[in-house]
DNA sequence: AATGAATGAGGCTTCATTCAT
DNA sequence: AATGAATGAAGCCTCATTCAT
C-alpha cells in the first residue's frame, strides 16, 4: 500500500460531501436551473462524469443537498431546547441567537434563500422541507411562547401568528443575506440585528403596560 | 371604421402588458431560468415570435417586468406618506395596512419573491430595485421612527436596524405566499399578521416600561 | 384626378424595379441567404408585405433581379457586336472597353460575383446565367478571335481556352471590385487596367514573332 | 494498452481536421450562412454538439477553415519562389504551373471562391486574407515581374497591373471550378489552360516587336 | 473509481411568409 | 395597393447525461 494511500482513502470517502457542498453554494447562488453541473464538478475538483458516480441526476444531487443541509439546522435547534432551562424569554434569547452561532455563518445559511427560490419547481422538496425544518422549528418556537403565556410572562396572543412574527426577521436575515449582493443586504451586523429583534420582543411580547 | 376596429387596436397596445403580467407570473412561480418563453407567449395567447415584436430578448422582458413592477409600489408607499397626518405609530399602521391593500395582494406582489431568487443573477437589476424601492421604502418607514423617537413616543433605538425589523415580517408574508404552496406558506390571514404585527410593535418601539 | 397623381402612378409603376435595384444591391452585399427582406424592403421604401405584391418569394425576387440583371448585359455586348466593322483586334478592343463603359459601373455590375457565390445553391439560375450570357458572351469573343485566327492576324490557338483568357480579366475586375472592401479589390483605375489587358493581347494574340 | 487505443487517440486528435475538412467542403458549396452545422457534423460524421467542443461558435469555425485553409497556400506559393533558379518567365511559368500542381486540385482550392462570396460579410476575416495570401502572392509575381523589366525580357509595364492580369486567369480557373456545376465552368483541363496562359504571356510580356 | 469525449433533446432567436385591416 | 402585426419553421447553441477507456 502506497504511503498516502489512506489520504487517497479518505479523499475519496468525502466526495460526496465535497460535491454537495460544492453544489449548494452554486445552487444558493444561480439557482436550480441556472447551476450547471460542470461547474459543480469543477468546484470540487473532480469531472463531470465523476458526480454520476455519486448522484444520479442534477436533481437527485440538489435533494441530497437539501436535505442534508437541513439536519445540522434541526440538530442545533432541538439540542438547544432540549437542554433548556429558565424562563421562556431566555428561550426564545438562546434559540434564536445560539442557533445563529451555530448554523447563521455557516453554509447551510443558504438553504432557506434556496428553498423560497425553488419550492414551486419542487414540491416534494419543499414538502419535505416543511414537515422537517418548518414545523419542527415552529413548534419550538410555539412552545416558548406557550409556556410563557401560561405563565403570564407574555401577554395572550394567536401563537401561530406570534411564531411567525417571531422568526420572520431571522429567516429575513438569512434570505437577503445570500440573495443580494454585499452591501445591499441591509445587515452587516447579525448579532446586533438578533439582539434589537429580541430587545423589541422583550416588551413587545410582554404586551399593553396598562 | 369597422365595429371592432378599436377592440383590435386596444389589443395591440395592450400586447406590451399583457405579455408582461403573463411573464410576470411565470418568473414569479418558476425563475427566470425554468421559464419557457414559449410558456409565456402561450399564456399571453400569442405566438413565441410575437414576443420579439416587443422584447429584445428574454433577458429585456425580465427587465422590464421588474421596472414596470416596481412602479406601483413606489407610488402606493409614498402616496400613503405623503397623505399621513398624526403621530408615527398611525403612519408606520397605515404604511404597512394601506401599502397590503394596495399592492399585497395583486400580481406585483410576486415580486420581491423574485428578486429574492434572481439578483445574484441579474446585479444590474438588483441595484436597480434596491436604488428605487428598498431605499426609498426604506427611509419612509426610517422617517416615522425617526421622528416617534424624537417625540418621545417611541425610545431610542438604532434607527436602520429597527427599519429591517419592521419590514421583515411583511417582506417574508410575501415572499412565503409566492414561495411555498397553499398550506405551507404559513398565513392565510395576513391582515390579522399585520395586526399582531403592529400590536408587538406598539410596546415593543415604547421600550421598557418603567 | 390630384395634381400628383401622375406621379404616384409612375411610382406604383416603378415599384418592381425599385425593389429589384434593392435586392440586387443587398444580394451582392450580402449573398441570398444573408439579404433579408425586411431589409430590401426598407431600402425601397416600402413594407415587408408589399414585396409579396410584386414577387412570390425570396427565391422569386432573386431569380428576377438576376433574369432582370442580365438582359442589359447581353444588350450591350450584342449590340457592339452586331454594329463592328473592322479588325478582329480592334472588335475585341470596341467589346471589352465600350462593354464597360455601358455596364462595368452600374448596378448590374455586381450580377457576377453574385453568380459566383449562388450558382451552386441555385443550379436553374445558373444554368440560365450560363446559356444566356456565358454562352453568348463567348461566342461573341469567340468568333472575333477565329476571325482574327482565319485571316493571320492572330496565331492559331484553341479558340475556347483563349476565350477565357480573354475573360478572366475582366470578369476578375468585376468579381473583386464587389467581394473585397476598397482598397482591397486591386484596381482603382479600370480603364488603364482593361488597356493594359488589351495591350498584352496585342502581342500575345500574335504569338510567336519569327 | 488496448488494441485501438491509439486508434482512438488519433481518431480524437484528427477531430478539429476532420471537421475543419467537412467545413470547407460545405462552406465552399453553400456558402456561410447556407451551411448547416449539423450537416458539416453530419459529415464528419459526429453529432452536432461535437462540433461545439472544438469551436466556438459557427463564426470561429469559419475562421479557422480559412486561416488553416490559407497556410498551405503560401508555403507551397513561397517554396517555389525560393528555390527558383533562372529567368523571369521561368519562374512565372514555374509558380503558376507547380502552385496549381500543388493546391488546385486539393481541397484547399475551394478557399478563394469562398473569400469573393463572404469578404463583405466578413471584413476582418478578408482583411487577414488579403494581408497574408493576396499581398504575398502579389509580391512573388511582382518580383518576377520587375526581374524581366529589368533585364530586358519583359517590355516596361506598370508592374501592379501586370500582376493582376497574370494572376487573373488563375484566380478565375479556381473560382469557377468551385461555383459552377461540372460543364459550366469553362475547364475541365487546367494544364491546357495554364500553358496556353503562359503561351500568350510569352510574346504578350514580351511587347510590341519591332 | 475516474475521466472527458460524445450525444441529442430542448430553449432562445431569426426571419420568410401570411393576412386582417 | 399597402401595411405591419402575427406566425411558426428552422437554426444556433447549451448542457444534462452516457459510456468507452
Amino acid at each position: 500500500m502506497s504511503p498516502n494511500a489512506s489520504l487517497r482513502k479518505r479523499r475519496k470517502e468525502d466526495r460526496p460531501a465535497e460535491l454537495m457542498a460544492a453544489a449548494l453554494d452554486l445552487f444558493v447562488e444561480k439557482g436550480f436551473a441556472g447551476t450547471r453541473l460542470e461547474d459543480v464538478a469543477q468546484r470540487a475538483g473532480v469531472s463531470k462524469g465523476t458526480l454520476y458516480l455519486y448522484f444520479d441526476s442534477k436533481e437527485a444531487l440538489f435533494n441530497n443537498v437539501i436535505q442534508e443541509g437541513v439536519i445540522p439546522v434541526l440538530v442545533e435547534g432541538e439540542g438547544i431546547a432540549a437542554r433548556h432551562q429558565g424562563s421562556a424569554f431566555e428561550l426564545l434569547e438562546k434559540l434564536l441567537t445560539n442557533w445563529w452561532a451555530g448554523i447563521g455563518e455557516t453554509g447551510f445559511a443558504g438553504i432557506p434563500k434556496l428553498i423560497v427560490a425553488e419550492a414551486r419547481n419542487f414540491p416534494d422538496m419543499a414538502r419535505f422541507y416543511y414537515e422537517n425544518v418548518i414545523r419542527r422549528g415552529r413548534a419550538l418556537i410555539g412552545s416558548a411562547l406557550q409556556r410563557g403565556m401560561d405563565s403570564g410572562e407574555f401577554a395572550r396572543r394567536d401563537v401561530e401568528t406570534t411564531v411567525d412574527l417571531v422568526i420572520a426577521p431571522i429567516l429575513m436575515l438569512l434570505i437577503l443575506r445570500h440573495a443580494m449582493a454585499d452591501g445591499q443586504n441591509g445587515q452587516d451586523n447579525p448579532q446586533h440585528y438578533i439582539a434589537l429583534h429580541l430587545d423589541l420582543l422583550r416588551t413587545g411580547l410582554k404586551g399593553s403596560q396598562l
